[in-house]
DNA sequence: AAGGGCCTCAACCGCTATAGA
DNA sequence: CTCTATAGCGGTTGAGGCCCT
């Protein structure tokens, strides 16, 4: 299907604004506002469509917009937001006031982007955060190091996704035993009833192994509020998202772990997102694995 | 000085989401 | 429910400036 152009009339100007073309702009939605961007034009004297005024008002001629160079507590922000969030400009903007989406999205890709790949050597692809340290040219998983307080990363957003789903079951002491990656919690040995499948523990023990970026004492230390959101909700709101940030305990340079079990870990997002990807483990049975954590949450609450 | 390549970033394009008729 | 208008988002483009040879 042929999209209909947003600008289809004749004589519409494009390219750059001009100081003129600015000043009309500023001086119409001064007094009326903004809204109302398609007639906007040809009531404020503009040969623009009325996308173009928004943008150019949005992205450039704002008053709260802050220019300038980008502050290193800036460069942080957008680092660890981008792991987590991807390129979700927008988002990323929501958190860094006077910063537009367009302008983030410009500076990561001219500037952060390279550094990181300069200074980390890491693939700066949003949640995986992969080593690229490999000699087959192809990304390599580095091993975890279990010395560390904060066990390598996983996403969030799976997280969210296995929370949401599973809300109801799960209770602050089992959620944080499994970000915490406390494999013996699944392991056969606690199951001498062998109620619990042996896939089910070597599922749930995947699982473990992609924990998120919060350790558990990070977890038993968030409000309960924010919690309740966690692992009530899609996705977590700003202020909890926020409150998460702001943690002492999550370490500074979580977003470059690596991930110690990418391939599961892609896995299980597609599972739970219904695209039926499948989880086959030492077994030709093709098992669904939100069908096996929920048949182990049964065996757990009786 | 010239010109070619690279970089930056404002602006545009195409698409989706949402609200309202 | 469907259609249309509008807003918003992320990816891409290209003009202009800078740097190097």
């Amino acid at each position: 299907m042929v999209r209909t152009p947003c600008c289809k009339e004749e004589g519409i100007k494009k390219g750059a604004w001009t100081p003129e073309e600015d000043q009309k702009l500023i001086a119409y939605l001064q007094l009326h506002g903004e809204g109302g961007w398609r007639t906007l034009p040809e009531k404020a004297g503009l040969k623009r469509c009325g996308k173009s005024c928004r943008l150019r008002w949005a992205n450039y001629l704002r008053p709260d917009i802050k220019r300038g160079e980008f502050s290193p507590e800036e460069d942080d922000t957008i680092i660890k937001l981008h792991a987590l969030k991807g390129n979700k400009w927008a988002a990323i903007a929501a958190s860094l006031a006077g910063r537009t989406d367009n302008e983030i999205k410009n500076y990561w890709n001219t500037n952060l982007k390279k550094r990181i790949k300069q200074k980390k050597g890491l693939d700066p692809i949003p949640i995986t955060h992969k080593s690229i340290n490999s000699s087959t040219g192809q990304n390599a998983i580095e091993p975890i190091n279990n010395n560390k307080p904060v066990r390598s990363s996983g996403s969030a957003r799976l997280l969210n996704r296995v929370a949401s789903k599973y809300a109801a079951e799960f209770n602050r002491d089992l959620l944080t035993g499994l970000i915490s990656g406390n494999r013996t919690v699944f392991g056969d040995s606690q199951n001498p009833s062998g109620k619990i499948d042996p896939r089910d523990s070597t599922l749930l023990n995947k699982v473990a192994e992609t924990s998120v970026y919060i350790n558990s004492s990070t977890l038993s230390d968030i409000s309960d509020n924010c919690f309740n959101e966690f692992l009530s909700n899609e996705e977590i709101s700003d202020n909890c998202f926020n409150e998460f940030l702001s943690n002492e305990k999550i370490s500074d340079d979580f977003m470059y772990t690596t991930i110690d079990n990418i391939e599961f870990m892609e896995e299980l997002k597609g599972i739970l997102s219904g695209s039926g990807a499948e989880v086959v483990e030492n077994s030709s049975d093709e098992v669904n694995a939100a069908d096996e954590m929920e048949f182990i949450i049964g065996c757990w609450n009786e």
